[in-house]
Formats: structure tokens, C-alpha cells, sequence
DNA sequence: GAGTGGTCTAGACCACTGT
DNA sequence: CAGTGGTCTAGACCACTCC
């Protein structure tokens, strides 16, 4: 006699069907068998056989479409976002002619995307500082902000999406009245070069990587699965002066995100 | 007549809890009603509220004990880890006397933790490459590998917890046979050190950071409630001859940690 | 033992997709 | 139209926790 197997007959169920799928027996993109035709194989109820799905689901294995079929999910390829190298490209490029810049991907913004390959939206606010912006500033909670809030729609199937949320203290910019309307949008040259035309030089980016489940909008507008998280960057701009000046925060969907940060060290011994 | 609301009961009825936890009508630690009880309130079917609750749970919200309740979250703290520093601090105090090593974090490895906090586990093995890590070495898949697994349990209630696994190849570390066995662990000083002990000094370490579902041991060790994420971060060092020297894969729990990169820009103009 | 969440059944109707 | 997954019901038994 083999040993009795304890475990949920769902959960033996979801186990078979994911050994399948990593064995190559069910390839990505291939449809599992539908609910009822499950159900009768195993001999356990559509029930439980929803229930081992939703358990493939969890683990990112499949995706169910509403009427079609349940299918094995392709693994995503992950972008890499280099963001050092990203940020200090970025400031660089802000003394280089207004063509070059225009040219140069100048609505990577914080997404790392051209132009051509998506759809670019761009809307700009005015809004009282929550308190949690307001410490990161270390100003009042309420003083005015300018809040820009950018994301992209796929022209192309599988075009990497991003969505971003960035703060300005509405005072420091307010004296370039170009900066306060959306209608230059994408901006020749980005962040650094609009501070830049109010006298601001960035000195360092401080980088806070967070992973959450997605709000409904981040859900809508990255067409996350459910189950799916989402990577938090919070990017924190600090001037020359030691101010903070822009606090931006970027959503990916994080089964197709990687974040790359590559760090030189010191040489014990330089000669 | 106001409108119909069409939408799921089990949403209707999950979107009103969440918004009486946000409100802190339910607060952190408090149980929610029992299913029956919901189910007998709401006028709806215990299926239906337990699949409300399941979408409580994916958000992460609320969090069901067998034979208990459900209760709403304490929102995590989450542990700031500060890689960049960090490397560079463990770089430097390779050159301290012993004493200092082991006195001053000697068992952090990639965990940030110190040994008073929790119990350590480490454990060594040979393994051939596979082929991802292969490539990430630049060797040929099926290498021999020291495979190192390092792992802690809390001993106080919320503290911090992790899993690493690091691969060096075996024949650079053979000759140094202490290297060999999880005998010395937590060894003083940390990889930087073991590695200088061979005659290896790492010149940069490069970080990729990604975010997905825990496997099943992950998931055990790291105590995640289902529906949570991973943050999974893998260092990749670089020797100053240019060698990949060390490959580890530091896993997380997404909702209780924190990554934090600061990058230091070169100014426009220097005088 | 009473009450909790976890598993499971056998049905039903619906919304959506393809042909 | 038939077939798919999504919602929903009204029950049942179980494992676990706490008194």
C-alpha cells in the first residue's frame, strides 16, 4: 500500500497540473482543460477544481479569460531599469542643444520608454501636501504641490506600461510658468532641465524599492492579473542646497519589472 | 431611485469592508465578523462572503486563523536595507582585527540582521551549476558550486526574517579548506573577507532586484500569508580582474522590507 | 462543546467568446 | 448556438482554538 495523501484534494490537484506545466506537458500558452472536463476526470466537484486554479492563479502559472479557456502563462520578460546610470544620463543631457534633447528619448521621464513605442498621458495638478509627501519634503503638511501624474497605453502587444506620480513644491517652480501646464509635455529634457530653468541643481536621487498589492487604478492601467503585485519606486530628488525638490513615485507591474543598481566599490589599496 | 448597483455581491460586500478597516471602523488586530454572521447580515451565501474575504486577503488586508477569526493586518513595518552602504561598509572592515569583526555584525551576511535578534542557520553544499547561474558566472553549466544557504528564525516576535542562497566556484575557494564547511559560520567578516582570504578583492557589486510569489520553502520560512510576494534581490560580484566571484539571491518578504539605493550625481559645474 | 475558518458537493444561472 | 469561466446557493463535514 502507498501512503494516504492528507492533503485537499484541491491542492493535489493544483500540484499535478503545475508538475505538468513545469514539465513542459502543458506549454505556455496552451489551454488547461476546461472546468467541467477537470471535474470529471479527477472526479471531484467544478468547485474544488475552481479552487486548484485559483491556487495555479496565486502562483502566477495560468490566466483564466471569461469564456475562452484558462491558459498557461507566458513567462514575462522582466525590462531592466539601470537607474543609476539612468539618472546620471539624465542630468548630463540637460546642457546638450534643445534638438538633441527632443530627439534623445526626451519623454523617458522616469519609464525608460521612447515615444514610439507607446501612447504618452500626461496630466498635471495642484494639491495640498498629504502628510506622507510633506515629511518626505520635510515642509508643512498642506503647502501646495504641483502633482504630474504620467502613464502609457501599449501600442505594441507586450509593450512594457509604467505609471508614475511626481511632486513638486508648487512655489519653486512656480516663477517658469511653463512648468505648471501639462501642454509642453513630454518635456524636452525632463526633470533636471525643468528645475534646472528655476535655478535648481539635483546633487543625488535616493531610491526606495517597495512591493504591494496594486490599487485599483495601478490594477486598470497596468492590466495586472489578479493576485499580481505591483514594485514601488520612490525617487527622491535632494539639490545642492540639501533640499529636497521632487519626490516621485513609478508603479510596474512587477512580473515584468527588474530593477538593476550597479555599485562600485573602493579599492583597499591604491597605489 | 438611486442606481442599481451591478456589481458582484462578494465585491460589494469586500469594497464596504475595506472601506470600514481604511476608515478604522475595524482597526488593526480587531477580528471581522464570523462568515456566518456576515453571511446572515448581508443576506448572502457563506460562499459568497468567504470569497469577499479571499479578495480582503489579496489585498492584504485581513488575515483568517484556522479555529480563531479573521483579523485586520497591522500594517508591516518594513526594514530599510541600505545595499550601497552597506557593501561598501562590509569592503572596508575586512582589514579590522578580528575582535572588531566579530564583534560588530560579523554574522549580517546579506541579511542586515545581527545575531541577537534571531536564531542563524547556515548549510553548505557542493551542487553543479545550473545553467541560469552558469550564465551569470560566465562558466560552463555544471561547474561545481559552493552552494551556501543561510536562514534565520526570530526569536522576538516580528522580528525580521530571511533566506539567502550564495554560490561561489568551488575550485576558486578549495584552497582555503575553512571555506568549506558551514563550521565557521557566522564567519567573521563576513563574504568580503572569505573571499580575501583566497587572494579575491570584489570590485563592484551589482544588484537586481525583482519581485514574484514565493516558492513553496520560501513561503514556509519567511511565514507569508498567501496571496503575499517575495522581493527577491540578487548580488552579483565582481572581482577587480573582472570575474563574476559570487552570485546570491536574497529573498524577502515583500510587505516587510524595504530596498534604499542613493545615488550620488557628478555636479554640472566644478570650480 | 461551541464557535471558528477550511474543504467539499451538486446543483443553478449568468456573461462572454467563438462559430 | 454551444462552450467557457464567473457568480451564487444551501447545505454538509472537518480541523482547529478556546473555554
Amino acid at each position: 500500500m502507498t501512503e494516504r495523501d492528507w492533503r485537499p484534494r484541491y491542492v493535489q490537484l493544483a500540484e499535478e497540473l503545475r508538475e505538468k506545466i513545469q514539465r513542459g506537458e502543458l506549454p505556455a500558452g496552451e489551454p488547461l482543460p476546461s472546468e467541467p472536463e477537470l471535474a470529471e476526470q479527477t472526479g471531484i466537484s467544478r468547485t474544488s477544481v475552481r479552487n486548484a486554479i485559483r491556487q495555479l492563479r496565486e502562483w502566477g502559472l495560468v490566466r483564466a479569460e471569461q469564456g475562452r479557456g484558462t491558459f498557461v502563462r507566458r513567462p514575462k520578460v522582466r525590462v531592466k531599469r539601470r537607474n543609476i546610470e539612468r539618472y546620471q544620463w539624465e542630468k548630463g543631457r540637460v546642457h546638450e542643444p534643445e534638438e538633441t534633447r527632443r530627439q534623445t528619448g526626451g519623454t523617458e521621464h522616469d519609464t525608460g520608454l521612447t515615444v514610439n513605442d507607446l501612447k504618452f498621458h500626461a496630466k498635471y495638478q495642484e494639491l495640498p501636501a498629504p502628510a506622507e509627501i510633506a515629511d518626505v519634503f520635510g515642509i508643512p503638511a498642506g503647502t501646495k504641490l504641483l502633482q504630474r501624474t504620467y502613464w502609457t497605453s501599449a501600442k505594441a502587444e507586450d509593450a512594457p506600461l509604467s505609471m508614475s506620480r511626481s511632486y513638486l513644491i508648487y512655489d519653486l517652480v512656480a516663477s517658469n510658468p511653463d512648468l505648471l501646464s501639462d501642454a509642453n509635455e513630454p518635456w524636452p529634457g525632463g526633470t533636471h532641465h525643468q528645475l534646472w530653468t528655476v535655478g535648481i541643481e539635483v546633487d543625488r536621487i535616493t531610491d526606495h524599492v517597495v512591493a504591494r498589492p496594486p490599487a485599483p487604478d495601478e490594477s486598470e492601467i497596468l492590466r495586472t492579473e489578479s493576485g499580481d503585485w505591483v514594485l514601488v519606486l520612490r525617487k527622491v530628488s535632494t539639490s545642492t542646497d540639501g533640499k529636497v525638490v521632487e519626490v516621485a513615485d513609478a508603479v510596474y507591474p512587477a512580473d515584468r519589472t527588474e530593477l538593476v543598481y550597479n555599485i562600485q566599490l573602493n579599492r583597499w589599496s591604491q597605489a
